[in-house]
DNA sequence: TAGATTGTTAATCGATTAACAATC
DNA sequence: TAGATTGTTAATCGATTAACAATC
């Protein structure tokens, strides 16, 4: 058993994992069901149930061996180890355009705490407005908006051209992490971490996919006609 | 040297960096950069040179040793690689709130031929309405619109509660595949291959390593301190 | 030719799966 | 106690890294 301390590394894979987990676990608190296995959890995240245990088994042991996991209990230890636990994360947004606006007026990630103070764009008809409670400020003034308002995440949703440029500033600013919605890998300092999401990659991903699985129910349905053949 | 064929599985890993490497050659032609080496696009896509060859190995033999690899030609490849040569997705988005309104009206991932078709939604004040040119239907009409518009791939971005229900209408209606925005793992028939994007859990990913980039650097403090005072 | 860079095979590493003892 | 389910160790699998011969 080793467990996670200062300077672990807890692999990627089991990080993305437990994100999934939390997002289930708060969902089954929601229909008020108290008590979950190690199957369950597994089933309700599309993963095994011995992914499950030994994902978590990185962090601690939470179960109760004959009858599984108090669904409350393990909930809160997981947005401990995700440090969502009472916190707010502040956030900026980066690009006020169709993709920064729906992110900043949408609450899917409010959840969990993460909160935008403030938006930036260098489109003078939107500076000094509001999107969904957010002011929206020049470029210019980010370094100084981000200080002030301790400002721990940026979020970059501008056109791919200028997101290298855009992440130096955060950087620069003492953003400590960046979410990347621009179609583009942005390099920064190793210590900072990047989250890439890139929306055009997914589809071309599931493109991919879908071949594949055209060129599989063709395999089969040739197999089927050999076989039906040589009978 | 393992290439693909019918049936083959490349590993997911390597199909998204396939993604990343087509969206960097993508940059680089529009450049006028003609050749690129494995070492250069490695640094492009933020992986090593030797992933990037072996990689690209699994699908054929694409560069000349000694110079690299030409952009264009590379390019069309894996293009064809992912079907985006000239073909055309047909796209619908199940969910006309702001991130499905920002993904009709974005530009980004109608590059490499995706399209919207339709777009469906429940709310009355929407129905007939366009966004960004696509028109909006009601749900209740996807199944008829779906086949009539011969569309390959839905797209979920509905709240989580509806998800499930959407990607059932979905596959009913003939979908090849999903992209799933809602934050819940969607369960589908083995065959229909589904992206799931995750915002919110992204932003989970990010608090994680975030707070393991500063416990790094605490340690790191310590370390210099138990040195210095050593000596 | 010499230098550079690919394509491919082999070695390493890490993550997943399986098995089972511990224990509720 | 018997049944169930965890936590943990061991075995397997797959992906990444390293090395280098092929060749432009």
């Amino acid at each position: 058993m080793k467990r996670y301390s200062v300077g672990s590394d807890i692999p990627m894979p089991t990080v993305s994992r437990m994100a999934a987990y939390l997002g289930c676990l708060a969902s089954l608190e929601q229909q008020r069901v108290t008590a979950v296995s190690s199957r369950e959890l597994a089933q309700m995240a599309g993963v095994t149930p011995e992914q499950v245990r030994q994902d978590l088994a990185l962090f601690g042991r939470f179960g109760k061996r004959g009858s599984g996991y108090d669904v409350g209990r393990l909930r809160e230890e997981v947005e401990g180890i995700f440090r969502v636990d009472g916190k707010r994360w502040v956030c900026c947004m980066v690009g006020a355009g169709s993709l920064g606006t729906a992110l900043l007026s949408s609450r899917m990630n409010q959840r969990w705490g993460f909160r935008y103070a403030a938006a930036f764009d260098s489109d003078a008809h939107k500076i000094g407005t509001r999107i969904g409670h957010v002011p929206v400020y020049h470029i210019n003034d980010a370094k100084a908006v981000i200080r002030r308002e301790r400002v721990e995440i940026g979020v970059i949703a501008v056109p791919a051209s200028s997101a290298q440029t855009v992440a130096g500033l955060l950087c620069d600013a003492g953003v400590q992490g960046i979410v990347n919605f621009a179609p583009v890998n942005i390099k920064v300092s190793q210590k900072t971490p990047v989250i890439p999401v890139d929306i055009s990659q997914e589809f071309l991903k599931l493109a991919f996919c879908i071949q594949r699985a055209r060129r599989r129910e063709q395999e089969e349905r040739l197999q089927i006609e050999a076989a039906s053949g040589a009978d």
